[in-house]
DNA sequence: TATTGTTATACTCTATAACTATA
DNA sequence: TATAGTTATAGAGTATAACAATA
């Protein structure tokens, strides 16, 4: 004997699962951080600079974060012109800039993240601790990086 | 003993690998359907009108794609211009315009529901059928619906 | 010649407010 | 008074092309 249940159409639509569930959660973290005036790409950039350890090039953050290097550049311009990241040329090769988190940006960039995780919690509460990191584990094998 | 890899920082943050991995899967949706002239959001409406017997509700629409009923008008009236829906008067509600495919967009919505399967495959490859099942599970219990 | 960052532009998506017609 | 659909508008996100400086 077999059950099925039919919920709605889509709901065995991995992409519209994916750019659904991508919205909601992302609706949560901008409306987090508009308290500190960025939205979640640049949040997202301003991990990587505080993170990487003396910086990471723009070329780089455009890779990791799927994004052409023109969007990075605007997002880094933000990011500098609010102070919270600066671009440092590279010793070796001066066509690159190292784009590293400044001691401000490094504060929020610690302050903002437990925020973050309360306010996505509400969004994957259901979901136990356990399956978030199985959740974690598939998404990051269906990224290139 | 412990083992601990970062990749890179990011990798544990739902947030992000939710937007990066429904970025990729949406870009290979897109570039799909970009043959027929539609985009993922119209595709969305289409398959729900599609599958719904008579016909669904713009308010419906939105609920279940999570849009503001305004953008829905605009998807629906895309749609509509290119022949692949109809809006058909409620019987018991005048305010209320049923949403249904017509011929040519239930023939649409049949061919390119494998097409759209082949190219995310690329994406999703290195899921097994029971991982794609566990993701699609566990993104279903995201969404409120 | 190729690569890094940049400028510019067009289009799509998202978010809101205000309006109409029906209920 | 509330709801379904619509119009309008502004801002954020995405996609490309072309360019200067440097390798």
């Amino acid at each position: 004997m077999e059950v099925v249940m039919v919920l709605t159409p889509l709901q065995d639509d991995l992409g519209f699962l994916l750019s659904r569930a991508s919205g909601l959660v992302v609706r949560a973290t901008n409306a987090t951080l508009l308290a500190r005036g960025l939205r979640h790409r640049q949040w997202s950039v301003l991990v990587l600079a505080a993170d990487t350890e003396g910086g990471i090039t723009q070329r780089e953050l455009a890779g990791v974060l799927g994004l052409d290097p023109s969007q990075v550049v605007l997002l880094v311009d933000e990011l500098a012109a609010a102070g919270l990241v600066e671009r440092h040329a590279s010793t070796s090769d001066r066509r690159t800039k190292l784009v590293a988190a400044t001691a401000d940006g490094a504060r929020v960039r610690a302050e903002s993240a437990p925020e973050l995780t309360a306010a996505t919690e509400h969004q994957l509460g259901r979901l136990s601790a356990a399956e978030r990191d199985q959740l974690r584990d598939l998404l990051s094998r269906i990224t290139p990086s």
